[in-house]
This record gives C-alpha cells, sequence and structure tokens, in this order.
DNA sequence: CCGCAGAATGACAACGTTGTCATTCTGCCT
DNA sequence: AGGCAGAATGACAACGTTGTCATTCTGCGG
C-alpha cells in the first residue's frame, strides 16, 4: 500500500535574520545585535526582535555566522573507538562542559589507525573547528606541523609527553606499569604474568612494568579493544606459559575481570590462588566478587579539563601550565 | 619556569581556493571544480590544481561550502548519554557509515531530559545538519512540528511507532517484555520480579512484561544508567518483596550481572534457586558464569540503517519504508 | 577552410551572517 | 540654548565557497 509522503523534498527554506529584522521593523544588523550583544541594543528592540523571532521560527544559521566570525564553537573529539569503555566518562564530561558554553562535539573514530587520525584531522580542520580534544598523542608529523601552523588549539589527553603539541592532559602510563609491579612485588608475589591489549598506551603501562620487574614474564597480547571474553582467553593462554603463575596484571578492568571468571572456571581461588589486577577502575570493578584490585584514573577531570582549556584558549586567555597530570591511584581492594 | 609560546595568538589564516587556484594558474571556479566535480575539469588542469593544493596545504572550508551549497555533510547524534554503553554499537556503526560517505557526526546527550532535548535538537538545526539520529522518539510536539517543517530528515531508532516524526527503525520493547514473559512463563518459572531501570523504554518493557503475566510483579526500580552495584542492590530489594523469589528479568545485561553477582554472595545458585535474565546482549554476558540468558538487539544494524537512509535521504533518494522493525531475539543460555 | 557541437574554462552573484565604520538620536552639562 | 558624549541604529562589505550562465577553446565533418 504505497503511503502518502514518502519523501517531503527537503522544503521550505527557514527564515533567515532579514526576515525577522523586517518583521520587527528594524535593521538587518540591528536584529543580529540583539540576539548576540544585546547590551548594544535598546530593550525595547529587543523584545521586539525577539518576538520577530518566535513569530517567524527563526533558528540562526551558525554556519554563516561561523564563516564571518572565524568561529565556529564545534570542538572535534577523536576517540580510538566508541566501544572503548575507557574514554566515555572524559567524552561524557568534555560533552558536558562544552555545551554548556554553547559548544558542540563533532566525534571521529580513529580505530588505532594513524592514517584515519590523518584523515579525521582533516576534516576537523574543514569544518574549522575551535579546538581538538584527542585521545593519546598525535604522532604524525605532517598533522602535527599542521595544527600549529594554524593555531588551532589541540589537548591532546590521556597521556603525558614534555613536548606537547599544545596542551596535554593525562598521566604517565610507565608510572603506572611500574607503580603497579611495585604493588605486586611489594604483596610478595613471585611468578606474575601479564595479560594487554595491543594498543601503544597500553604497551607503555607494559614497559614501565617490566622495567620495575626487572625480567621479562609471561605475556598475552590481545587486540583492542579489551572484553571479559579476551580476559578469559587471555588467562588460558598465561597459564600455559607458567602453570604455577600466581599473579596477573591487566590493561583493562574488562580484561581483568575475564581473567577471574577463567580462574573460577578452572577452580582457582582469586587471591589466594592466583591475583589478579586491572586498569580503569570501571564501574563495576568495586562490586564483582572478588572486587577488583585496579588503577583508578579520572577520566572525568580530563574531559573537564580539556572542555574547559578549549574554551579558555578560544575566549582568548593565555594558558600557562602546557602540561597537566592528573595523576593516577591504585585502588587496594580484594583481588591483589 | 615560563615557557615559551604559552599561547600562539590564533594565527595564520590559511590558504583559500582563491590562492590555489592562482597558484595553479587557473580561475577560483576551475579550481573548485578539479576539486569537487572532477570530470568537468581536463586531467592536466586536474593534476596542477592538486599539486596547487599540495604546495599551499589547502584545506578546503567546509563552512563556507556548506553555507553556499546548503549541504553541510553534517549529521546530528543524539543519545541519553554517553555511559549508556547499550547505544554504543549504534553510534559506532553509525559514525562508521557516515565518514565512509564524507559525513561527520555531532554529538549530544540529552540525559532523559525532554528539554534537553529541544535544546540540542536547536543547536544542530542552527548548524543545518543534513539529519538527525534520535536514540528513542521525539516527543516534543514542538519540536516534531519544527523538524517537519524544515524538512530535514530524522531517524528514530531504538523504538518504535505507527507514526514516526519521518522513519524510524527499531523495534517493540512492548513485544520484548511480553515475549520474555512468555519464556520465563514457559520454563515454568511462579515467582517472577522485575529489576528495570526507569527510563522510558525499559518501562515499556515492563507493561509488555506486565500484560503478559498478567499480575503485578515485585519489582525494583533503579534510576538509569543501569549498572552492576545497581543490580546488586536491586537484588535485595526484591529479596524484601518476596524472599522465595525464583526469577528475575532484568532491564539491562548489566543489572542482570549484579542480580547473579548478589545471588551468589547470598548463595543462591544461579539458575537453580534464582533465574537471571538480561537485555541487550553485552558482550560480556555470553562469557560470564552463568553465561547470561538475555535478549539481542543488533544496535549495529540500527546505526549502520540509519547512516544509509540519512545519505540516501540526502542524495534526494525516495525511502518507501518509513517503519523499520530489525526485531530481537531471546538468547538462551544458562542463568534461565 | 568554415561552421559547429561539445568540452573546458571563466565571470558574477549569492548563501546568511558579522566586523567595521558611519550616522542619527537622546539626554545632560555648561 | 547650544553643544557634546554616549547610546542606538544603520549601510556596506566581507567571510570562502558553489550555482548559474556566459565565453572560449578544441576537434571534426562537410
Amino acid at each position: 500500500m504505497p503511503r502518502k509522503s514518502d519523501l517531503e523534498p527537503l522544503s521550505a527554506k527557514s527564515a533567515t535574520l532579514h526576515d525577522v529584522a523586517r518583521a520587527a521593523g528594524v535593521s538587518l544588523i540591528t536584529a543580529s545585535r540583539a540576539l548576540t550583544n544585546p547590551k548594544l541594543v535598546s530593550e525595547k528592540t529587543i523584545a521586539r526582535v525577539q518576538a520577530a523571532v518566535q513569530a517567524t521560527g527563526y533558528i540562526p544559521n551558525l554556519l554563516a555566522g561561523s564563516l564571518k566570525s572565524n568561529r565556529s564553537r564545534l570542538v572535534g573529539g577523536l576517540v580510538p573507538a566508541l566501544s572503548v569503555a575507557q574514554f566515555l566518562p572524559t567524552l561524557q564530561s568534555l560533552t558536558d562542559v562544552l555545551d554548556g558554553a554553547g559548544y558542540q562535539l563533532m566525534l571521529g573514530q580513529m580505530r588505532y589507525d594513524d592514517s584515519r587520525q590523518d584523515a579525521l584531522l582533516n576534516a576537523m580542520i574543514g569544518r574549522r573547528v575551535d579546538g581538538i580534544v584527542v585521545t593519546g598523542l598525535i604522532r604524525s608529523e605532517a598533522a602535527r606541523r599542521q595544527l600549529v601552523r594554524l593555531g588551532t588549539p589541540v589537548i591532546e589527553t590521556w597521556d603525558l609527553t614534555d613536548r606537547p603539541l599544545d596542551i596535554v592532559v593525562g598521566f604517565s602510563h610507565i608510572k603506572v606499569g611500574s607503580a603497579l609491579a611495585g604493588y605486586l612485588l611489594g604483596k610478595g608475589y613471585g611468578r606474575i604474568g601479564i595479560a594487554t591489549g595491543d594498543d601503544h598506551r597500553a604497551q607503555l603501562r607494559r614497559e614501565g612494568f617490566l622495567a620495575t620487574v626487572g625480567h621479562n614474564v609471561p605475556t598475552a597480547v590481545v587486540p583492542a579493544p579489551s572484553s571479559l571474553a579476551l580476559g578469559r582467553s587471555a588467562l588460558g593462554e598465561l597459564l600455559r606459559q607458567d602453570p604455577a603463575l600466581r599473579a596477573v596484571a591487566c590493561s583493562a578492568d574488562q580484561l581483568a575481570q575475564g581473567v577471574i571468571v577463567e580462574a573460577q572456571a578452572r577452580g582457582l581461588r582469586v587471591p589466594d590462588d592466583l591475583a589478579v589486577c586491572g586498569f580503569g577502575n570501571a564501574d563495576f570493578a568495586a562490586h564483582i566478587v572478588p572486587s577488583l584490585t585496579t588503577v583508578h584514573v579520572d577520566g572525568a577531570s580530563i574531559g573537564r579539563l580539556a572542555g574547559e582549556l578549549i574554551i579558555a584558549r578560544c575566549s582568548g586567555e593565555t594558558i600557562r601550565e602546557r602540561v597537566i597530570d592528573v595523576g593516577f591511584e591504585i585502588v587496594q581492594r580484594q583481588s591483589a
């Protein structure tokens, strides 16, 4: 049965500021000011313009405004993949801060692929974003030069470096790794293994870990993004490498949970037979049984700071700190 | 120690098409065509223009292009909150489809709040998005009229209705509820409880559930977003209402996992003492112990379809089906 | 060698807004 | 009463691109 309106023909141009001005009986530019810079306009006029806005159903064309004013109030956000739960609090608080200030977030997924990163950066620059928040560091030299040349504010996050492109908000993964190794060694665990995602930052944590334990250890590398299922198979792999394994450090809480499930399925008690620690302090970490010892990182703060810094830079403020270390914290619970 | 460049003064205007044209020795408009409509231009010229693009580091200003051509290649995406894992596959595949076609996603969080939804819709309309993908239905009448008037393609998702604003891609939550009730009844469970989030769609599922069991049941309502911790406390609440409870239907896998953890902590065997089922078929559902009986919804398909439909409509294609039911499936595992 | 179709290129205006500078109005001080 | 500061408003151009229509080339048949 053919329905009536399959497709409305992309119809009705919407009202422009011109229409509003005419309806209000003022000039175009006065209408503009009434809406964007009210203190330059008398209250009576503002009221009339606002009535005209209501009457015409006017919605400002931000494309035109951005083009002329050279400020898009658009911020680009790059994440490896949306399915990585780790970054969600960051994205969430970033979005909150941004749209509290009238900014919008444009999202792109890099898929752990540097060429995608370049393509996305170009797409965002093409839309003249006012700033860019990226998870991790921008590694492509070409992209770095490009961004520096344009003077676009860029906040690199979830990592740390002495030479940020612009500003970096994060923490040292190497330190996380060594702190975790120190923690486990301090607990007296001799035979420790690692289950780790194959992404860059997880590798940094592994480096830090190995540097502290001082020798190679049984290792299972799984493809990002981490999941419970991958944790289960990782433990199998680790036990194959060392059947007498006593502890496992995981690069994500999801992996750790999988390791715990697999351990329990094999009749191993956690932490008595096998200690397990994770990374990220996911929402479930405190509530599984046994509760998960893990590394807490304040992802929401990272997002909030990134948003505020972008907005500050767009308002022309000078930023002092170009390297902001939000630190991390080992949260001791039952599993290790 | 004061560093050198605290803030680069939002510098260096980037090259425009004008610069490219001059560098290539062609007119502005030829340069434009060489980049956007190459078949109108000779190969030799295209090559020269592309060389000029390289040389000048030109990045098209999509703001200007969108303004003139009235096509922004921007799609607005509205989700309740990013932290709701349920929608991530949808967002992920939506982003993938979109940027395969050169479109970008603008993200907004509604926070289960209709007024935020209106504000976000206005922000997106203001940026002249080519289409909008929203999680759930658009309930505000004013917003619906506005969008219809503008003729913006709108894909409502994760729900179903006879009268979509434009196009709806989803499934019936009421049917999910009754199917789940039917499943549990068929298994012979008499005393069934519900643990449910307080969001609109979870309530629909509850309605369907109650309609099928035919009477009220012990109920724990928890605030969205769902989590393992909330699941644990929900089971406590349900057992208070009926200590002889035999089964629990949860509105999210995260809740179900919490119910299982809490049951195990209380010495209840799942499913022998207490059957548990979830909703969403999260990545961990198949791999926890016991594995979780749940409802699978193809969120990735929803995102992919939404993206393709938006793109199709932007290309002027006529869409026949305005109501697309992707259905759902009860996945039987160990927990119920 | 002319004329002509079709390919290739160009000129101009326009998209809807805001920045800049100019003008008019209002109220107040001397 | 005259003049003047400051508030309020307006005119015009410009942001960087693309749509529309016009012009110039190229190759080929008669």
